[in-house]
DNA sequence: GTTCTCGGCCG
DNA sequence: CGGCCGAGAAC
């Protein structure tokens, strides 16, 4: 049987390439080539092999079938999608498919270490790493000055957090406040309260709690969800405007595309 | 349940 | 025609 899998040079070390022949049926004579990656998940088309790698290797003259990089395969100038000129530009990692990735449902993608088993060496666990890790007093003051810009480099509107949100700490301005919390949610997800202890206001250096932001403790009012939803709703119709004026843009232009081609 | 295998769709 | 993936067969 062709059950040996080969070394495949063209991509990182430790992948290997099978190629099985159809022994039966209409097909019979055909193959199929399948690729393992050093872990031993299989992987049977280029589509899939692609979403796994990311951008960590690029397959765009990989050839499937022979495993080999084919310079021929190069020119292939697709129209790139729109997602991917704007947000996605060349140099930085592209969450959404670099690896290593938390493989994990949340739409915040967050990178991970790999850790990865080399042969002489023993692969260190520790616990303690992952909940333990030191952190930075006041480090949201790092932070400050962080804006968000629109195309035309025309600065945001920050965001109006309701008054019974209170920066806590050194110069406590409202300046880091939303990045401290909005960091906060992002970070575990345990409740945030804010800092609770009075004496963190009195000393916040000696009595912040670390697992909660620079934030006082504060109380959420039934106003405060009613004024969530509005923006959340009014959200969600300037997404729905959008997407109907891109929709009939898209319709035209395919239409003047159709009636270009036929003159 | 997982893995293997071939059919068949679609570009 | 061949890449890709669904789904039944096999385990």
């Amino acid at each position: 049987m062709e059950r040996k899998r080969t070394d495949c040079p063209a991509l990182p070390p430790g992948w290997k390439k099978e190629e099985v022949i159809r022994k039966s049926g209409l097909s019979a004579g055909k193959s199929d080539v399948y690729y393992y990656s050093p872990t031993g998940k299989k992987f049977r088309s280029k589509p899939q092999l692609s979403r796994y790698l990311g951008n960590s290797v690029d397959l765009g003259c990989f050839d499937f079938r022979t495993g080999k990089m084919m310079p021929s395969k190069m020119q292939k100038n697709k129209q790139r999608l729109r997602s991917d000129n704007l947000s996605l530009s060349k140099g930085k990692p592209d969450l959404n498919t670099a690896l290593p990735i938390r493989q994990t449902a949340s739409i915040f993608k967050q990178p991970v270490t790999k850790v990865v088993n080399h042969p002489n060496n023993k692969v260190k666990t520790d616990p303690q790493r992952a909940t333990e890790q030191p952190r930075q007093l006041f480090w949201e003051k790092r932070l400050k000055g962080l804006r968000s810009w629109d195309v035309s480099e025309e600065a945001l509107r920050t965001l109006d957090l309701p008054k019974g949100l209170q920066s806590l700490g050194p110069d406590s301005t409202d300046e880091t406040l939303l990045s401290a919390i909005a960091s906060a949610l992002h970070m575990s997800s345990a409740p945030i309260t804010g800092q609770t202890s009075s004496a963190a206001e009195k000393n916040p250096a000696i009595w912040l709690n670390t697992s909660q932001p620079l934030c006082k403790a504060f109380t959420v009012t039934d106003e405060d969800i009613r004024e969530q939803e509005l923006k959340v709703h009014q959200a969600r119709r300037s997404l729905e405007e959008a997407l109907m004026a891109d929709g009939l843009a898209r319709a035209a232009e395919s239409r003047r595309d159709t009636q270009g081609r036929a003159a």
